[in-house]
DNA sequence: TTGATTTAATCAAACGTTTGTTTAGTTTTG
DNA sequence: CAAAACTAAACAAACGTTTGATTAAATCAA
């Protein structure tokens, strides 16, 4: 029962932390939203500080095995593995949505400077590593010669900026202030699509993609 | 005085706000920071949820001044439009880095549900009017049939990324941590000619943009 | 299996601080 | 001298955290 009730409040602080920040949102919020009592929060975590370094920990470190994965991964043209990233990338965002939204809160926070640099390195290498990707692409010559990094800002920047706000993401869709789009498939495959055919005009030397 | 007084205490504002939130920043830091008696943020302001909302109004109304004029430019071809924009976008983001950062934490925050709504609606306010430009250039045939909204997200979404963090930026640039990177112009003219590059191949039908 | 004993989990209440805000008085200014 | 600008001190409320008591679960000798 203890990991899954630390579990348990870990998962309502996220939405919590995601919809509020984490200093707009205080413990006895967190307890009364996850139904437990206040004192539980520090009895499992230590701290609040430790809530929000247990939640980014645990999350911080996953993100980056399926990219190193298609890095090490022979059998895929280059080409291939950007789709495969970015079909991944907007699929795992998207799903993960709130959580998302708290830890780019976070990456912009520097209040707690040993979660911001923690957060800015894992970021930072997760695009580097897609970057490598690329470059290769460009010396195999199937690529122009684009800039690696801000390519990779661009595609990790639409799915970012698309899921900074829900309301915010309905209005641009012209969608009801109720529809869900995070979870909504049609969108999921809209944003997929576009992201690919816009990598490939802007890096691919023949340009007759789909 | 009052009103400098005012500006002065609201640079300062932003400038916290930016890098630790607005429930992160307490009147005294601010107050402080500022070199202000802590009444005074409430004499001039009647309440720190004032002051947030005067510094997001104030400067709200004036981003969409420019795109407007745009759209009504009847001289420039859709092209030379994004063009002009996308320029825009980076130069004024770029000098306004700090002051962004907090309107982004703002946006992906719903605890004033208010100034989320203001913020929400003005911001797809500005990416619609853009979007229009991108649709006459389909409708005209000089463009491709892209998605002009995520088109948008891309453009306007590259240059979020990039700012959300200063130390972020330098580890994606590979410079030092005393790298400015906002007020480099380089840099700046490096985000430029990226997106500019990256819209071209991804909208124009002939591809022979530089 | 039983009852005793230790450990873990839970709780309401209270802790000292910090919060945003106000007050009541002082200084500055036109 | 009146209005505006400013200040130090105090305000109640909310904050994260701790306490001490209570219940539930696990451990184990007989």
């Amino acid at each position: 029962m203890a990991v899954d009730k630390k579990a348990h409040i870990m998962d309502h602080a996220i939405a919590l932390f995601a919809d509020r920040g984490v200093e707009g949102t205080s413990i006895r919020e967190l307890a009364q939203d996850a139904n437990v009592n206040v004192a539980m929060i520090n009895y499992y975590f230590g701290s609040k500080e430790k809530l929000v370094e247990a939640i980014i920990e645990e999350k911080v470190t996953y993100m980056k095995d399926r990219i190193e994965e298609m890095l090490a991964n022979d059998s895929l043209t280059e080409i291939q593995k950007i789709d495969t990233i970015i079909e991944d990338y907007v699929s795992r965002k998207l799903a993960g949505a709130t959580f998302n939204r708290f830890l780019y809160k976070e990456l912009m926070d520097t209040k707690r400077d040993d979660m911001h640099q923690l957060l800015t390195r894992s970021f930072a290498a997760n695009a580097k590593n897609v970057a490598l990707i690329i470059e290769r692409g460009i010396q195999k010559k199937v690529f122009k010669e684009v800039d690696p990094m801000l390519t990779v800002a661009s595609i990790i920047g639409t799915i970012s900026y698309i899921m900074m706000s829900k309301s915010f993401c309905n209005k641009l869709l012209q969608k009801p202030e109720t529809n869900e789009p995070y979870s909504d498939n049609e969108f999921r495959n809209r944003l997929i699509t576009h992201i690919q055919k816009m990598v490939h005009a802007h890096v691919l030397v023949v340009s007759d993609q789909a």
